[in-house]
Parts: C-alpha cells; sequence; structure tokens
RNA sequence: GGGGGAAUUCCCGAGCGGCCAAAGGGGGCAGACUGUAAAUCUGUUGUCACUGACUUCGGUGGUCCGAAUCCACCUUCCCCCA
C-alpha cells in the first residue's frame, strides 16, 4: 500500500511553496497534479515551481509532454500512479500537490481504468449533430435510449458530458452509468491524507490571485504566450490552449486589445476558476482544511508545516515512530 | 451662447402607459463533474413576516384608474452648431 500526502486547494493559496517546505521536512518528493502544468513551455502562466524550487524537492509530472499532444485523466492517473510506487519503493514519501481535482482523484480511485478511451472521430460526428437545430435533443434522446440512469444525471445542454457518454456505449456496448457503478467498487493500491489550503475568506483570496496575475505579467507572460502562439500551441482545438493565462493574453496579440483589460480578463478567470476548484474540493469530506492567513496577514509556511506536521507522520509511519 | 440625445437593479444593456422586481449578457453566490477538466454544465441573484406584501428604473412635482415608460422643472453626462 502506498502512502501519499496531497496537497490541494484553489489556486494561488500558495500549495507550492507549502508542499515543498512540507517535502523537505518529511524527505518526500512532489508530484504534480495539474492538468496544465505536465506541457512544456508553459511555465510562468500556469505558475509551476521555479527551477530553484525544482532543486530542492525532485518535481515530477511537470514538462512531460509538448502542448499540441493529447493527454487524458487516465494517463494522469497511470503516470503519477507509477511515480507514486517509484517514490515510495526508493524509501521517500510522494506528495501530490495540485489543483486539478479531476486527476487526484483518477489517481486515488483508480476509476478511469474499466472505461475506455475517446473515440475523436465518432465524438465529431456526435457533436455535429448537436449544432444542428434542436439537435441538443436529438443527442440527449440517443443517450436516454442506450443509457437512461446518464441521461437523467447528465443535463442535456453539457453536450461534452453527453457525448462522452454516449461514446463509452458505443466503444463498450456498456452503458456508462453502469461502468461507473462497477468503478465505484474498485479500490487503488494508494492511500492519501488529503491537506486542503484555503485563504480566510474569499475575498483575500481573490487578492492574492489578482497579484498573482499581475506578477505573472511582470514575469513575462506575454513573452510565453507569444512564444506558444508562434509555435501553434495556442489553437482552439489543443488542450493545452484552454490553459487559463494564455488564452485571456492572446487577444492582446491578435486583436490588439489592451494589456490590462486582458490582464483584468485573467483575474476574473482566475477566480472563477478558483471557485470551481473549492466546490471540487470541499465536497470530498476526507480533506482536511487548513487556513493560510490570518485576517488576510499570511501565515509563515514553516508554521503552517508544523501545524500538520504530526498528523501526517501519523499517516505515512503509523504509531510506532 | 443655441440645438439635439442620454440617465434603468453590482456592471453593461433591453424596455417606452397596465402582462415589469423589470429581457439578455457580464460579475457575484451555490452546485454538478468517472479518458479534452485551468474544460464543460446547472441553479440563483431588490427586501421581507416570501403562492403575498413592500421599496426600486438620476431628483422633485404633475397627468392618468394605472408611469421605468407621458408632461414640467432641476442635476449630471454625451454629441452637433457657435
Amino acid at each position: 500500500m502506498i502512502k501519499a500526502i496531497a496537497i490541494v486547494g484553489p489556486t494561488a493559496v500558495g500549495k507550492t511553496a507549502f508542499a515543498i517546505a512540507l517535502s523537505e521536512k518529511l524527505c518526500a518528493e512532489i508530484i504534480s497534479c495539474d492538468s496544465m502544468q505536465i506541457y512544456r513551455g508553459m511555465d510562468i502562466g500556469t505558475a509551476k515551481a521555479t527551477a530553484d524550487e525544482r532543486a530542492k524537492i525532485p518535481h515530477h509530472m511537470l514538462d512531460i509532454i509538448n502542448p499540441d499532444e493529447k493527454y487524458s485523466a487516465a494517463d494522469y492517473a497511470s503516470d503519477a500512479l507509477a511515480c507514486a510506487r517509484d517514490i515510495t519503493e526508493r524509501g521517500r514519501v510522494p506528495v501530490f500537490c495540485g489543483g486539478t481535482g479531476l486527476y487526484l482523484d483518477a489517481v486515488r480511485t483508480g476509476r478511469h481504468a474499466d472505461t475506455c478511451p475517446n473515440d475523436p472521430e465518432y465524438a465529431a460526428s456526435l457533436f455535429k449533430i448537436a449544432e444542428g437545430e434542436g439537435g441538443i435533443d436529438t443527442l440527449h434522446a440517443m443517450l436516454a435510449e442506450v443509457d437512461a440512469e446518464s441521461a437523467e444525471k447528465i443535463h442535456k445542454n453539457n453536450v461534452k458530458r453527453v457525448v462522452r457518454a454516449l461514446e463509452i456505449h458505443h466503444a463498450t456496448g456498456i452503458a456508462k452509468s453502469e461502468l461507473d457503478k462497477k468503478s465505484r467498487e474498485r479500490c487503488e493500491d494508494i492511500d492519501m491524507l488529503i491537506i486542503g489550503l484555503d485563504a480566510s475568506s474569499r475575498e483575500i483570496l481573490y487578492q492574492r490571485i489578482d497579484r498573482r496575475v499581475d506578477k505573472m505579467i511582470e514575469s513575462g507572460l506575454l513573452e510565453e504566450t507569444r512564444a506558444l502562439y508562434d509555435r501553434g500551441y495556442l489553437a482552439p482545438e489543443l488542450t493545452a490552449a484552454q490553459a487559463i493565462g494564455y488564452k485571456e493574453i492572446l487577444p492582446h496579440i491578435t486583436d490588439g486589445v489592451s494589456l490590462d483589460a486582458c490582464a483584468l480578463e485573467l483575474k476574473t478567470a482566475s477566480r472563477r476558476y478558483a471557485k470551481r476548484q473549492l466546490t471540487w474540493f470541499r465536497a470530498n469530506p476526507t480533506v482536511e482544511w487548513i487556513i493560510t492567513d490570518e485576517k488576510g496577514e499570511p501565515i509563515d509556511t514553516a508554521v503552517l508545516v508544523s501545524s500538520v506536521i504530526d498528523k501526517i507522520k501519523k499517516f505515512i509511519y503509523g504509531d510506532k515512530k
């Protein structure tokens, strides 16, 4: 059984610094759990750990593919689990760190193993149906026919999900709802203690986000965006192009929108993302939350770490140590 | 100085006598999420003693059974002529 720690929370709360400080105490290595930091060349915009930080503690699952390559939660689950296994075998502790809830759950539960890969061609044909007049209803009706349970659960407007459910049925002959039920019984060979970081208030968190965006721009986000754009890595069909940071800055490059306006857009997008992350992690009752500031004053990372270190050691080593 | 236009709920913006607490979008808040997830989607958003009542549409006063919508004056902003 692999014993791992996970550091989760909304963007800009300070997960990276915390994970590094914790890892230094634990003789640990960090496994990034972030759907965008896997891409090479996307450093500033994704707030990747710096070279200095990576020199202190080994980081895994960063820079593993180019922005035009395909990757999925299932890919992440197997790659990251392999990392965790390797780290454990070397006698160290794996510390997952990142804000992509789906990816962490994919590792924790191994849920994606029973389902099937994407079928882009079939999916495209379905998306085409959705585009037509009343197409959304047609698509949803198609799903209701083969998988009533999923149809009831998935809103017809959520075309991506409707398509994926149809895709699963098309490829496996089994309803998505059935596969989901089976996968729920699965349990991966990994046990995690999940630490959630949050600010003392939404307002404080949003201030942190705003400041970080300003810093990103000062650090050269525009140049990074331009470099990605020039290499065709921000083509709308690529997953990497969905990353918050680049798609908001791009209008400045392509349409002459002012950088300030883009920065504002980027702040808003980040705040909304932070909210969705919070919704995801709050839904998980096993997360142990800690607050990273007191009335807006950031609490020293070392103090934060020491407040949970005993609990973490007990989780990893049991009572004997 | 003269002429014209505009002021709407957090923001933008529709409404132009009753069907208006007021379309739509943004933002906020809450939620969902099982191979694109930093994505995608849902609900909600004046107040309250909440199947009803009350206060809102720059201000004041008026017309009318009835006004965000009409009239008068005032305030602010924009445009045109000088």
